[in-house]
DNA sequence: TTCCTTCGTGAACAAGTGTTCAGTTCTTCC
DNA sequence: GGAAGAACTGAACACTTGTTCACGAAGGAA
């Protein structure tokens, strides 16, 4: 009468449903969100395209699932990075790097999750993506300010700005197409780091000292 | 046997196109470009839809170059404010701070120009126009430079960074909601302006003494 | 084994819009 | 005034994709 799930079909649904999202995620990496469309998706996850809607309700729900892990992701590395900055400038300057170095290594998957025209309505999702990297730069900032490293100012548009600045000038549709030499793409993380830093009030000749500390630890991230 | 378009046969073509051209930029002003569809403009310009068609030989041809002209005039009065400033720095400020009073004035609009979500393909020409653009701040921070008020920089990816640091502060989904009061208005585009200015090296206090200079002139703009 | 429930399938459906085109109206010229 | 060409019309078409759903397969209880 009564059906339950045994412990291993809970395991399978899961993992279809993992399949089905990093599938996307994949589709997103390789094509850009317009890429991203339900039969495509379905084939790679190695399901029916009827099957997807058993898992999300719409594609909305499933872009939305993709921005939000990506995200995450995003915002965790941020944190490792900053964290483990020896002072609140340092710690600015860790999270914006580290920013610079995942939009480069993935751009088209940057450019999908952030700004890409998709057909779908995703702007809460984004606008959440958005307001997580945006806060947590702030919040560095924030710290900053308070150790009297950096002017007062309006913490949370600067760190909009930031964000903006960083997007525009690494994936935006200016961008330098693909430097795939490594050098030439540390080159460009510490620029941007630099205008950054510079953007928020640290001191040019500071600001150099910050940058390549930063740079470093993230190095080996740039070949990935 | 042979027709020949009359004066008056020109003139009237003429004027249809532009009509169906300001059509599509009242409606996306108002709408973003999302809202600029062809039998909506067509109604709007006083004609049919088949009509459009005779004027522009696709929906990207039309919005091709409804971006190309709110570009244009974007340059031109970029290029305005910077030409009457004193000095390479306060150049540089005007176009920056013009730039934000623009966006802030039209968001819909420049959301619409620069970024949002379009079901063709508009790349090129919203590529042209942040070219235009960039390239106008790239040469003022370049005469910066060159007059020694700035450090030696990569002026391309500077200009970029502004641009994309105005855009996402002054239209991106975590810009404050519509703030209608003047002189909060103000007070944004100064912010964004210094931020701007002390990115690409000059310094704090120097910086907000342009950032003020800069913002005058175009405070009644806010107002429109 | 048998019955019931859930899962999976993929072809068909739905809906929104850019684009076309046969017919109509207007313009030019003799 | 009338013939011929150009401009205009707007309803029908075309095409893309997200979504549905009737049917079959698989899994779990008895």
């Amino acid at each position: 009468m009564v059906y339950r799930r045994t412990h291993q079909v809970v395991k399978r649904l899961a993992a279809r449903r993992s399949a089905i999202l990093a599938a996307a995620r994949e589709t997103a990496a390789e094509g850009g969100m317009s890429a991203v469309q339900i039969a495509p998706v379905a084939i790679r996850a190695n399901v029916a395209a009827g099957t997807v809607y058993r898992y999300f309700p719409s594609k909305a729900d499933l872009i939305s699932e993709l921005i939000a892990e990506v995200s995450r992701d995003e915002l965790a590395a941020v944190r490792r990075a900053a964290d483990a900055a020896p002072g609140p400038s340092s710690a600015l300057a860790a999270a914006v790097s580290t920013v610079a170095v995942h939009i480069l290594s993935q751009r088209k998957l940057a450019w999908g999750i952030l700004a890409e025209p998709v057909d779908v309505d995703v702007t809460a999702s984004r606008i959440a993506s958005r307001r997580e990297i945006v806060g947590e730069i702030a919040s560095r900032i924030d710290a900053a300010v308070r150790a009297g490293h950096l002017p007062a100012q309006d913490t949370q548009l600067a760190a909009t700005a930031l964000l903006g600045a960083l997007h525009e000038a690494l994936v935006g549709p200016l961008a330098t197409e693909n430097p795939d030499d490594p050098a030439k793409l540390r080159d460009t993380v510490q620029a941007v780091t630099l205008l950054a830093l510079r953007a928020v009030g640290v001191m040019d000749a500071r600001a150099r000292g910050l940058v390549v500390q930063a740079v470093l630890p993230v190095r080996s991230l740039v070949g990935a």
